[in-house]
DNA sequence: TGTTCTTCCGAACCAATGTTCAAAACATGG
DNA sequence: CCATGTTTTGAACATTGGTTCGGAAGAACA
């Protein structure tokens, strides 16, 4: 199906992605020829329609700019979420502190809807290992309500950890999993600042 | 910093995301115009500049099509894998079987190269708990030798199932992760599907 | 109540861009 | 060796699409 591509025009569709990765814009013919040191644009469009026939790229004949990659065409909508090595004491709104890193990852697989407000925590130290999260897995939390058996972030002590949910006799408790840790603090007047939804491991 | 959008802006701004996670590609003034149905191409225009002074697209003057997305420019490259829900006997070179979904995720996230031929599993069963790989999870993997240590997805009996790839006395094993489970099989034969990377919970 | 912002119309202008044609040098495989 | 595909030149053409100008009605705000 895919027929294989010659070295130039594996060179010029690299470059197509590579613009439309920073930019979210295609090159126009012109652009391509540019950057190639072409002398002619006919260089860059017999490459294109090459592509095209080897079923490369799909292109939307007379208009601009329309070039389209098959295999990234409907994907799932992408959210971008930061990765923070730590949440310190203020927490205001939207104050972005310690961003280490940044999560992109499509919401379908994440299980949230679009508009949530995400982020996301590096895991230090082994207080929910019973629950299965180790030291350096990445927590993605959603900023919403926590409800009974969620795990939850919460600031203890000025510093964020991870900690189960629970409900006991109408009353939330804040409770580590790991029999090490036998704490339950009264989940009231603590602030929670995220649930959990999802977790992102890296064995490398 | 970034203003408010009025109800209508939105509306032009949600247009052009979706068409360009759709297409890849920013609709023009015209394709604009047509979709609200608006009898100007100046009405589209002007909510273009009004998103543009709000800071909620970035534009080129005179260029076509121009429009980025702040929030989504300087994005890792993205790619995407396959979801199997078990990899039958045959699993050959390209063979499409059983995929039942597809995540996407950037590549740094991940940890792999982009050229990385990856695969997902859906985990079956709670044969690797100790190493903390639950039923339900999504396990990444990659298409490579396995080394000492690295967590294997291999058919056996024809049926895929993670394993660690353990090394005594110079011969390969595979090993179960779970005290119920005391497989010890010889690696050689078998056939070493992928090599996990990385690995995605959903606490939904 | 005036000012600013938003939203829209209609027509026109012109730069950006895709496209075509005729040609040619070069490799590759049957 | 000939047919086919690749890669490139140079100039011109036609369309797409960004932009401007003048105007206007309504909402929001102070």
């Amino acid at each position: 199906m895919a027929l294989a591509l010659t070295q130039k025009q594996q060179a010029v569709l690299d470059f197509l992605k590579s613009e439309h990765r920073k930019t979210g814009l295609i090159p126009s013919t012109r652009e391509i020829q540019a950057h190639f040191g072409f002398a002619s644009q006919t260089a860059a469009m017999s490459h294109l329609r090459a592509l095209e026939r080897k079923e490369a790229v799909i292109r939307i004949p007379g208009k601009a700019r329309a070039v389209m990659f098959p295999d990234e065409m409907d994907r799932e909508e992408i959210v971008d979420i930061p990765v923070y090595g730590s949440i310190a004491a203020g927490m205001g709104e939207d104050q972005v502190q310690d961003q280490e890193s940044c999560v992109s990852i499509d919401i379908s697989s994440l299980g949230v809807r679009g508009n949530a407000k995400t982020f996301a925590l590096k895991v230090r130290g082994e207080s929910m290992i019973d629950a299965h999260i180790c030291d350096g897995d990445t927590v993605i939390l959603e900023f919403r309500e926590p409800r009974k058996g969620d795990v939850v972030a919460a600031l203890i002590d000025g510093e964020t950890t991870l900690k189960r949910y629970v409900v006991e006799k109408g009353k939330p408790y804040l409770q580590a999993e790991n029999e090490l840790y036998p704490d339950l603090i009264p989940a009231r007047e603590l602030i929670i600042q995220g649930v959990m939804v999802a977790l992102l491991r890296n064995s490398c």
